[in-house]
DNA sequence: CGACCAATTTGGTAAGACCAAAATGGTCTT
DNA sequence: AAGACCATTTTGGTCTTACCAAATTGGTCG
């Protein structure tokens, strides 16, 4: 069992991303939470400081109010994902998107600033997805892997931040979704066959138009089957247990 | 003057950002800082966390260590742009490069997904730049209210997240880059011209390849204009008074 | 009906005590 | 002399209490 804390801050914190709090609304004080989860006031104002940092809430002396969720922290998504046993199927795609353009950026930096053992790097990530005797699992490790080398060897500090955070949120999610996401591995490797390519020529279009085709390659396959597998989503956090009123 | 806690982590995150402590290093204790601080141990704790949320350190029962800078949160751009009075050169590229690759994304999500009334109110936003009237400062803030536009119309979360923490991050610094990012209004309206068309067109291709030339419309003028600007590059971060060892 | 002001509520800070996990340094064994 | 083992110390984590300052609230007066 984690710290009380930790917990507080994600019952708030789904109950803010589910709806039960508008935007705008007012939280109930930190001393009525307190007594409400039968919990120190300490632990209260940690979670509450942890809904400020994390974006989602506007804690000022008088009261704490809910922002608008656009204006929070990239570290919502990974309790947005978590909210639901199937991560809700829109939320995923967009993070593909972000991460597939990001991707593109990195590897046209690398192809025209980059350095050649970088580029032999990466290559050679390329290289193990074409083994046939990887199982799905490891194929999908050798993908993840793959695209980590790209973003750091990118040199793009902001990217690497992005991907970092989006990879670490997503990492608890991967269980999740692999029963659903059966990637045309054969269709995967024909791309990436072009990506080393590309890379080894330095041949910045060609590799805008790799990763084009892999974005519409993912389009094809893996987002109907995490939309279809999306039907049975259950939310199921493990919330606070909540003290009844006097 | 700020609380202090929030002025220790900005020192100690300083210190950590300027290479004071390697990735890797023990940070002293936190008895440790609060005496040499002359602050409580509950301040260094309140600190210590936000260096925690901030990915900069990892601090654990038994001493906090530092973490490796790619694997800190979006949130440090901020801290890394303010540690010098002109922003480092590079890092505002990347972040320019992120941004324009997550705009093109957006608007191409628009023309290709987006409502009619959407697509009206970017039009509308890019109409305004056109406007002779308009002073630099103006242009400026005209642009960056498109630019805010095509990201929340886009309908993708994750890369509306990331817009507003850059943008957020990157407002205390506008004042300083100003000066010297003379961008060329006239070459940026007609590129603008251009992207206001293939928007009414819904034309995907075009918004793309308007996207590409706005990358090297700012790679040959803004980019310059800052590198040369980043020689009187001077650290200016407001530490906080350190007690003598006795 | 509105402006104004005092009482209350709310978040913010500080200090101290105690707990559990980790690191440390010594000791014993091999 | 090197390594394994263990008790001590150090370190972060939690809880409690008290008090302060700002914001809200609700009444009062004009």
């Amino acid at each position: 069992m984690s710290a009380k804390h930790n917990q507080l801050a994600g019952t708030l914190t789904d109950e803010i991303l589910s709806g039960r709090y508008q935007a705008g609304d007012r939280l109930p004080s930190e001393r009525e939470l307190a007594v409400r989860f039968n919990v120190n006031r300490g632990a209260v104002r940690q979670a509450m400081s942890r809904l400020s940092q994390l974006g989602v809430a506007d804690i000022q002396p008088g009261g704490a109010r809910v922002s608008p969720i656009n204006e929070a922290s990239l570290d919502i998504i990974g309790h947005m994902l978590a909210a639901t046993r199937v991560p809700d199927a829109q939320l995923l795609e967009q993070i593909f998107e972000v991460v597939e353009r990001l991707l593109s950026m990195a590897a046209e930096a690398l192809v025209e600033r980059g350095r050649d053992a970088d580029i032999e790097a990466v290559r050679a990530r390329l290289s193990r997805l074409f083994d046939n005797g990887l199982d799905g699992e490891a194929h999908a490790a050798a993908r993840i892997e793959m695209m980590r080398t790209i973003m750091i060897t990118s040199g793009n500090l902001v990217c690497q931040l992005i991907a970092h955070g989006l990879f670490k949120q997503f990492a608890p999610t991967l269980e999740a979704v692999k029963p659903y996401a059966q990637l045309d591995v054969a269709a995967f490797n024909r791309i990436a066959r072009r990506l080393e390519g590309a890379l080894a020529n330095r041949d910045r279009r060609a590799v805008r138009e790799v990763f084009d085709e892999f974005s519409e390659l993912h389009a094809r396959t893996l987002a109907p089957a995490i939309k279809a597998a999306a039907r049975q989503s259950v939310r199921h956090s493990e919330s606070l247990p909540e003290v009844a009123a006097s």
